[in-house]
DNA sequence: ATAATAATGAGAACCATAATCATTTAGGCA
DNA sequence: TGCCTAAATGATTATGGTTCTCATTATTAT
């Protein structure tokens, strides 16, 4: 994504919410639209240096998934890692290496996601569960762990 | 599963990894066999009562992971919750309440469970990384929640 | 029985995250 | 342009889930 076009996206989105894009939050929304795959807070401070404090960061991360730019995600224990929301990013899915724990993205074309949409709606079908999202999450070892 | 037949498999496989099946250790693969879905510490620690105390619960929950009867889980914020491993509770997926923030099991037939191995192998078969496991969580609202 | 080893439990320590609060910054308006 | 008000910031402190420590207790092997 162009980082115009995407900064134009969360400023409105933003907006709608009387919430200001500021400079520490470009930053954050950035680093995370230059990332392959969900990052937590420590990892966005090593990348993002001094100029964001951390407190500063979680707060903005807060912020942001409030207003649905961001959302959270769990696959290491304790730690929450945030990546664009799927109406900026894509719909996606995951490939969790359980050596070093990093989640990378793979996107799914649209044969597939149909597919997949299939199967949750067999499973959701029979119960009283209403499905809004599914996350198809694949553990293994990455590449660099093999 | 008939409570005798998951002990013995429990007992024969700490067995091999010279770790005591204890009384405290045999309360909490109770609890979770008695569980529709993986459940925390503090979920456990109000089924046990105080017979099993909180830091006791915590290693007993590492050593069981340690040994792979049980396998942690991540669907909410800084809570890890566990459940028995596959080869005692079966290949199945999640439903995970986005309100309340439960989970529950669900099972899939084969035919299903199938066509899920056959998209996570298109998945993967076009990276470099080597899947060992998936898992399908199904995000939405439970019947509790609507 | 006894020695050796593992498990237990109370409490302290740890670490990721959230809350506090004084200060700074930014947008609305004269 | 310069105030005024509300929002944002950042250093610090607090919180809560989890792990560690260590003295005590229980279990296994000889």
């Amino acid at each position: 994504m162009v980082k115009s076009t995407l900064d134009k996206q969360v400023s409105s989105r933003l907006g709608q919410d009387d919430v200001r894009y500021t400079a520490g939050r470009r930053e954050v929304v950035f680093a995370l639209s230059e990332a392959d795959g969900p990052r937590s807070a420590a990892e966005l401070s090593e990348d993002l240096g001094p100029s964001v404090p951390l407190s500063s960061l979680y707060r903005t991360l807060a912020v942001l998934e409030a207003s649905d730019i961001l959302t959270p995600h769990f696959s290491s224990p304790g730690v929450t890692r945030y990546e664009l929301a799927e109406w900026l990013n894509g719909h996606h899915h995951h490939l969790v290496c359980v050596a070093c724990g990093q989640v990378e993205d793979v996107e799914t074309d649209d044969e597939v996601e149909q597919r997949l949409q299939a199967i949750v709606s067999d499973i959701t079908g029979r119960s009283s569960f209403i499905e809004s999202n599914h996350a198809l999450e694949i553990e293994g070892k990455c590449q660099n762990c093999q």
